[in-house]
DNA sequence: AAGCTACTCATACAGATGTTTGATAAAGGC
DNA sequence: GCCTTTATCAAACATCTGTATGAGTAGCTT
C-alpha cells in the first residue's frame, strides 16, 4: 500500500527510470501548487462543515497529499484557517467596485454564492463563530470596505430618496443579510419557494429579487 | 475527592444526619427538572458553538449534572439535539399570533434574539447545516408556520400595494433573513454600526429599522 | 426493616482528532 | 558526484470525545 501511495504521487511505476520527462503526471515536486491545493480542500472543507466541524484529514484528503503538510506549511489546523481567511478576504475586495448602484450591487452579492458558494459559506460561519471585535483580524478591511456602501445609502438618505427614520448602517446590514439567504437559510427556502436553493436558476431568480427590493426601497442610483 | 464531589452533590456533610430538612439545597430527586436542566443546558452550548462544536461534557457541566445523564435521559447527543430541537419548534410556533401586520411581525422577529438568544442561534446553525430536504424532520411544521405569512404578502400584491415583480416567498425569507442579521452578521454589524450587536439598545434599534423598512416597502397593513 | 425500582455517579473504554517524530527522496549548490 | 536543504510521507502519539459499564444511593412499597 505504502508503495503504491508512493508510486501515484511519483507518477510512475517503481521500476521504469525515474523522472524521466520533465512533466509525465504535474507530480514534480511543487510547494507553491501544494500550498495552493491546501488551501483550496481546506475553502471547500471548512465552508462545508465551519471551524468545528472540518477535520484536518478531510482536508489532506481533499488535497491529495499527506496530513502532515498541513502543520509543515501553515500552523496547524488554526493557522491553516487563518491563512485561509485572509486569501478570501482579498477575493471579497473586488466583489463591489465603487460607483455601482445599490440594487445592481445586491445582485451582484446575491450572485457571489455561484461563483464561490465556499466563500460566502465561510463568511456566515464566522458571524455565528464571532466572539467579539477583540479577536476579529478582518475587522479593518471589512470596515473599510462597507464604509462606502454606507456613505452611497447616506447620500440618498440626504438627497431626500430615502426617510430620515432610516439608519443607513442598519438598512446595510439587513440588505447583506438578505442577500445571503440562499446560503444562510436554506432550509426556509425549500420550505417557502418548494425549490432547491443551491440550483443556478434559483439563485438568479433569488438576485433579481435581491435588485427588485432595493428598487422598492428607493435605491436607485441619484 | 470523590467524596467530595458526593458531598456537594448531597448538600451536606457526610458525618451528619443523612436528608434531615426536606429542602436543605434544592436537591431531592427531580428527574423532570434534571431533564429540563439538561435541555436548557444544551441549548445553551449547541446555541453557543453548533452541533460539531458543542460538547456532551460541557452540556453536563453547565447542567451540574453528570454527563453519562445525557445518555441516560436522551439517545445519546444526537438524541438530545432532537429533544431539543423539537422544544425549541414549540416556541417558535407561538412567535408569529396571525393577523399581526407585516412591519410589527418582523419587529418581533429581530425582538426574539432578547427572549431566546441561543434559540435565534440555533436556527442560524441549522441553516449551514442543512443538507437537503430529507433529513428535515421540521419542514412540514416550517412550511404551515410560514405560510400563513406568505399569503399575506400574497394578498398585499393583490390589492395592489406590492408590484407584480415581487416574487413573495422570496421577499418573505429575504426579511427574515435580514431580521437575525443581529445574530448571522455580528462582525459586520460590528464594523459597520460600531456598536455591540449582542446589546438590549441595539437589538431594539435594529428592530425598529425593521419594521421601517418593511413600511418602506409597502407592507402597511390593508 | 427489607427489598425493589428509579435515579445518579465515577470510571473505563474505544474511536476520532490534531500534532509530532523520524525517515526518505527530490532539488540545488559546490 | 557529493552534501545540504527542502518537500513529502507513514506511523506513532497524546489528547479529546462520545458512550458503556457497573456500582451506589434515595425513595417507595410492603
Amino acid at each position: 500500500m505504502s508503495s503504491f501511495v508512493k508510486q501515484m504521487y511519483t507518477g510512475c511505476v517503481p521500476s521504469s527510470s525515474p523522472r524521466r520527462s520533465p512533466k509525465p503526471q504535474e507530480r514534480q515536486r511543487d510547494p507553491e501548487r501544494t500550498r495552493q491545493r491546501i488551501l483550496d480542500a481546506a475553502a471547500a472543507e471548512f465552508g462545508a462543515h465551519g471551524y468545528a466541524g472540518a477535520r484536518v484529514r478531510a482536508i489532506a484528503a481533499r488535497a491529495g497529499v499527506n496530513q502532515q503538510l498541513v502543520s509543515y506549511y501553515f500552523d496547524g489546523k488554526k493557522g491553516l484557517y487563518q491563512a485561509m481567511t485572509q486569501q478570501w478576504q482579498q477575493r471579497r475586495a473586488e466583489l463591489a467596485p465603487p460607483g455601482t448602484p445599490m440594487p445592481e450591487q445586491l445582485r451582484r452579492y446575491a450572485l457571489e454564492v455561484l461563483r464561490d458558494p465556499e466563500g460566502v459559506r465561510m463568511f456566515a460561519w464566522s458571524g455565528l463563530d464571532y466572539t467579539g471585535p477583540d479577536d476579529d483580524p478582518d475587522r479593518a478591511a471589512r470596515t473599510q470596505l462597507l464604509s462606502t456602501s454606507v456613505d452611497e445609502l447616506r447620500a440618498l438618505q440626504r438627497s431626500g430618496r430615502l426617510p430620515a427614520e432610516v439608519d443607513p448602517a442598519c438598512l446595510l446590514v439587513m440588505l447583506m443579510a438578505a442577500t445571503m439567504a440562499t446560503t444562510t437559510l436554506p432550509h426556509v427556502i425549500e420550505s417557502v419557494c418548494g425549490t432547491d436553493p443551491r440550483s443556478p436558476e434559483f439563485v438568479e431568480h433569488f438576485a433579481d429579487q435581491a435588485a427588485v427590493l432595493a428598487r422598492l426601497i428607493g435605491l436607485e442610483p441619484a
